[in-house]
DNA sequence: TGCAAACTTGCACGTAGTGTAAAAGCGTGA
DNA sequence: TCACGCTTTTACACTACGTGCAAGTTTGCA
């Protein structure tokens, strides 16, 4: 077994290249993240990550772009968790649908566990703002593509808006519900705080598809009232 | 007329100082817009802007926090417009209503002119990216303060969710509408181009208040459809 | 084993952004 | 008109960022 040849599909087997690649990205994370935990945001250099992290500064900047990015890429790392759920959605499922259901990959401990340290971490300062901003434009970006497969061959003119509009405010309602729910729960991880993510998830959706009629939803944090007839919940995933 | 004095209302008379200060801005501005016209995105200096403005590198800094923010200063007067509209709107007008109404403002020469050539210039290239970002969620944030005041008193705990989404998907489907007006006109400001984009906002916010539902638009580009029907204009909100 | 490609490292360079203190400009009252 | 405080501009110095480059080192493969 000499390193099966890379015929096609090359993700298979990671070559040591790779292997390397891959802990060294870790290895730069980890030690961002606990200099964050040590010493605050803002309050240490790339140098500091690179020597953390036991590489040379250059390295670092091989890897990532400034130590917001490396930071970043947590944020990253979530999001593409809930793109990765959203592309096995089936085509013909409703967008909304397809969306909720992916998001509800996100109320998962292991999933939101550095995402929550990070926010707890960064939530009294804007230092983190630029780039966690990219990072959910980005996945804003992948879920216009996802969206426009779906409706690829049709016209893809006209739809242009529909499709535009369509990502950007799953989005911003996904961002909604993580915000409130950040706010609300802290960095609680309990059952009880990630069903109450899940809600606000389905919650979120829920008044996207039905276009924010109502000034105010009636609905107590744990009320059934959200997915009755539109969403996907009988699907017994969990 | 020796200097009205600043008994209350001091925005009347600007002292000469403020005068200074918004004509170095407004040269600032100027001169980041020249070089991003001669020389691209990317290829010049704080210093650069900072010669052209006639003023020394730390006063730019005094003024802006890098090059990106000068420019980013364009989006922000643009987006500005709209919020001071949407703070003229009524109290109880539906909150998707009032953001269609301010929306009408950003569909005017005057307005659009200095960010659709900021937007052809800096199209080719990612490098606008950060702060540009950072201007619609500065403008998101507005929405969301709009949106906050109307409900206030009510209960402000479980409409946060409320709130954050329907701040967020405007700003996004106001931005998608700008998206593809500018991919579609690109900088063309004739009549015809800017009642598209009037069109282009009606049928984003129809498209909100609609819920998404059917997956495509089938309206042409300059039919009446948007706001006949579709929109939640049954004002006795619930 | 040896070669080619990929990766890491140190060095140097220009630029970003900030603190500080001196200089210039502005407002005001005598 | 002048002199006194406050604000703004400016020059200088300094740290950190991000990148090009040319070595050195590791990995893949024949």
């Amino acid at each position: 077994m000499t390193t099966s040849p890379p015929t096609a599909e090359a993700a298979a087997v990671p070559s040591r290249r790779e292997l390397n690649k891959a802990a060294t990205r870790q290895a730069i994370t980890d030690a961002a993240l606990g200099l964050l935990r040590a010493k605050g945001p803002g309050n240490f250099t790339a140098e500091d990550i690179a020597e953390a992290a036991g590489i040379s500064r250059r390295t670092f900047f091989n890897y990532f772009s400034s130590t917001d990015a490396a930071l970043a890429s947590i944020v990253h790392g979530f999001l593409d968790i809930a793109i990765q759920q959203l592309r096995l959605r089936p085509a013909d499922e409703p967008m909304l649908e397809s969306a909720q259901a992916a998001l509800m990959a996100l109320a998962d401990p292991k999933a939101v566990a550095p995402l929550a340290e990070l926010f707890t971490l960064t939530q009294q300062s804007p230092l983190m703002s630029h780039t966690e901003l990219e990072a959910w434009d980005h996945c804003r970006a992948q879920v216009f593509a996802v969206a426009r497969e779906r409706v690829a061959g049709n016209r893809g003119e006209q739809d242009d808006l529909y499709i535009h509009a369509l990502a950007g405010s799953v989005i911003s309602c996904g961002k909604a519900a993580m915000e409130v729910w950040f706010s609300r729960r802290g960095p609680d991880l309990s059952p009880a705080s990630l069903a109450d993510l899940r809600q606000l998830l389905i919650d979120a959706m829920a008044l996207l598809g039905a276009g924010f009629n109502g000034p105010q939803l009636k609905s107590t944090p744990r009320s059934p009232v959200s997915t009755g007839s539109a969403t996907p919940t009988d699907s017994r995933s969990s």
